[in-house]
This record gives C-alpha cells, structure tokens and sequence, in this order.
DNA sequence: TTAAAATATTCCTTGACGGGAATATTCTTT
DNA sequence: AAAGAATATTCCCGTCAAGGAATATTTTAA
C-alpha cells in the first residue's frame, strides 16, 4: 500500500478537497472559495495531492482544472481486500471464543480481581 | 471519514506494525523484534493506532497483546463506496469523451500545441 | 524482599509540515 | 505593450511528531 496515499489525505484540508472533488473537476480558485482557503494554500495542498497520484490537471489557459484520479482508490479497495479475509477469521475466532466462555468448567486466571484470602 | 485512521496509517513503522497484526494479537516485544524497533518506540505508535481505535489490548499479566479492530476497515469502506459510484460516472465520462474524439467535425483549441504560422 | 522482565512514560532534540505574506509566472484582454 | 486575472513559488515562523536515552511502573521469579 503507498504510505503517499495515507499521509496526503491526513490532512484536514485536503481530505475536504477530495470529497469536494467527487463533485467533478474544479478549479484552484473555486477550491480556495469553496473551502475558504487562500490560494496559495490551496495550490500547496493540491501540489501534495498531485505528486500523491490522487489529483491530476488539465491547463485550460489561465486556470487549472483538477480532477480525482480513480487509480489510488482503487488500490486502496484492493489493500482492504487482504483485510476482509482476515475479518473472517477474526469473526470465526471470535464465534469460537463464546463457545469456550459459554463452557463453564475450566476456569481462567486472567481478568480474576485477586482473590486468595492472603 | 475519520482523519485519525488515515494519520495513523501515514507513519511507515505504524502501517508495518497494522500489516504484522493481520497474522494475529502481538505482544510489543515481538513486534519491536520483527520489526527492528525500539521498545519505546513500539509502545508508542501502539499508543496511537490505540487512540485512533485501530487496534486494542488485551493485559495477560506482564505483556500487553495487541490485535487488530475490525471496525475502523469497516469505515474505510463504506467511505470507498462513495467513491465507486463516482468511479463509475468517471468511467462514463470518459467513453463520452472518446465518442467526441472520434467525431472529427468540430476543433477543439485546448490541447494544440501552437500551429498558426508566424 | 529483591532482582529481573515487559511495558509505559518523560525529556530532549531535530526535522517536517502548515499557514501567512509577499512575489514570481503565465495567460488573457485591451 | 500594459494591465489584470489565475496560479505557483518562496521565505519565514510556529507547531507537532518521531526517534534516542533514561526512567518509572507493573508483574513475575527467586
């Protein structure tokens, strides 16, 4: 999984510009209005996103249309995917362990308060 | 989406501490072994992926078994679904825009270079 | 009771990151 | 050519996060 990915949308402001972005493409200035962002922060942000893979630009004269790029999402889909087998044997164990705890006859010495008599 | 999960995520050791995890509960020694780090250090970024509800812990006397919390996955997911259905308007989109391409009639001006002559 | 093992916490230092302000760059319009 | 709009870049500063080292805490073992 590409650490890129998670560092670029821990930030506050720019995990607002993807969401904003699912919209449809938008320009640096209506990110800025739309965020209350100033643009140089806004283009820093998206500088970070772009580098990320998340974002890509198309010039169109003066301004700069940027878009989400489906790819990082995807790998992240597929990166979750090695974890929906492991929630399967995490649910199996746990099916397990209320089996055991619903046994009442050997008993366990963990979470026991204290209880010898000294 | 939460933000603690994704800075959580964005720090190399605490994605490789997640990834040990998927193999079952671990205690800080063994992943500060496997994973060449310092004790501290371990306990540390297991604090983190603690407060940011990514793993739990389970005290079996003098060692602490860390293992894996199925739930903030779960959230990650839910918030891919939002973006699939816009994967998919994406996808439309972009035959839309072949279909366009392959329309010779009418000129487009993004995207040529330059070709008027002096 | 004392020593040792496993873990957590604190203090310190350093580097990265984000915001503010100013400025540079590029393109359009007149 | 000049002015203005949209965007990028730079510099400065304050904050925060991470590692190192030392120490505290808890539990077991002797």
């Amino acid at each position: 999984m590409e650490l890129k990915t998670f560092s670029a949308l821990a930030e506050p402001n720019r995990l607002l510009i993807v969401e904003l972005l699912r919209g449809g493409p938008l320009t640096v200035g209506e990110i800025a209005d739309r965020l209350n962002l100033r643009q140089p922060q806004a283009s820093k942000h998206l500088k970070i996103l772009l580098e990320a893979g998340l974002v890509d630009v198309h010039a169109d004269a003066n301004r700069r249309n940027y878009r989400l790029r489906p790819e990082p999402f995807r790998e992240l889909d597929e990166w979750l995917n090695s974890y929906r087998l492991w929630e399967e044997r995490f649910d199996q164990l746990n099916r397990y362990l209320q089996i055991l705890q619903a046994q009442p006859n050997s008993r366990r010495n963990n979470d026991v308060e204290d209880d010898r008599q000294s």
